[in-house]
DNA sequence: ATATTTAAACCGACTGCCCGGTATGTTAAA
DNA sequence: TTTAACATACCGGGCAGTCGGTTTAAATAT
């Protein structure tokens, strides 16, 4: 964590997080991390490298792990979602506690993911496997809560998921547009799930 | 539609929409219009200016008037709104029409929409005018059909509203991500909106 | 303990290329 | 004859990446 690599790699991220592939340029990264350019090229080969192990590095920093949450009740779940939503985020932030805080800057992951995708097209098969395995969450508890008698609902259980999950990036990207503070996606998010919920509940 | 300065505008928006701001350079934009770079900067002072006559060429060709859509049915509402996702879809790719069909590239509307409020933070405003006029639509009909006894929810209509939008976005988003084609992100939307419908129906 | 060797860590000037933009035209049409 | 429409060579600056070097520190030898 306090090692040089891992520090550029830390900087590199927000950076990425900010802005485009091409609007972070080479000064800049070396300007902020406050390395040289010769020590910088020391540890990566490229820019394209930087930007590649910021992105692992971010997928490692923001991956959940659904196995946490709640496992029986629906509810509980998505709060556990929600809070971990929270955590996770802050978590990252903390790395940069005396620069600014949260609320300063938009922080936006699609943005990401998109030049992700036009520098390695590839990137497409990691996308889909982390949709399958939040899915493979989602409908795993919604299946208990049904035969719980939590909820009742004439939707399957893929298909409420996808709902779900579908309701999240939709709010995401809304409030990243609007310039929304995490907080207050979070509360966004927990309104329409809370909706979904009251609708499908028994 | 046939002058020169709308060609550029016409290429332009396409390659705005396929990749960031800084990926486009003046050079292809040029090349790709058959154009010099004299007359090019005959009709624009800049690519700051090539970029902003695109977007709103952009606004101009995929904004709805929904008013033309369905005003008693709620589910008449949204599948006209399927029906015009599909109509100004095509009708846009009609202008390139010899030179690649839709499902050859990825059409990115939240690229283009990330670029511009990193260029224009006043843009913002714009996005959300455009939200608040399509929550307006939406929040109309359902008022209709739950007077209509068409649906029947506990939700309040805004959220009700809020919920068909986000739901919407979150498809978009994910489709793009997962380089869907316009008539399956059309369809998977359908599922989803019935399937909302269905909660919500008398 | 101290001296010597070795290699990793780091530095900043430099390179060549491509960027957006311009200057100076020529052609075509009103 | 005037002006809009187009063309081309060119420019300074910033870009990613390189290169020859120095410093630091750990490993080894004395």
């Amino acid at each position: 964590m306090s090692g040089t690599k891992e520090h550029i790699v830390l900087i590199a991220s927000r950076l990425f997080l900010q802005k485009s592939y091409k609007e972070v340029t080479m000064k800049e990264l070396v300007d902020k991390t406050g390395m040289s350019k010769g020590a910088f090229y020391h540890y990566f080969k490229s820019k394209e490298q930087v930007f590649l192990e910021s992105l692992e590095f971010f997928h490692e920093e923001l991956t959940r792990d659904f196995s946490k949450y709640s496992q029986n009740s629906l509810k509980k779940f998505y709060i556990d979602y929600l809070g971990d939503t929270i955590r996770l985020t802050r978590h990252y932030f903390k790395h940069f506690e005396n620069e600014f805080n949260e609320r300063d800057i938009t922080i936006n992951h699609f943005s990401l993911v998109f030049d992700a995708l036009r520098l390695f097209p590839e990137y497409r098969r990691k996308i889909e496997e982390v949709f399958k395995i939040e899915l493979k969450f989602w409908v795993q508890i919604i299946k208990t809560a049904r035969s719980n008698g939590e909820i009742k609902t004439p939707l399957s259980d893929v298909k409420t998921g996808e709902m779900f999950i579908y309701l999240s990036d939709g709010i995401g990207i809304n409030m990243i547009m609007q310039g929304v503070a995490l907080e207050d996606m979070v509360k966004q998010l927990k309104n329409q799930w809370d909706a979904l919920y009251e609708q499908i509940k028994t």
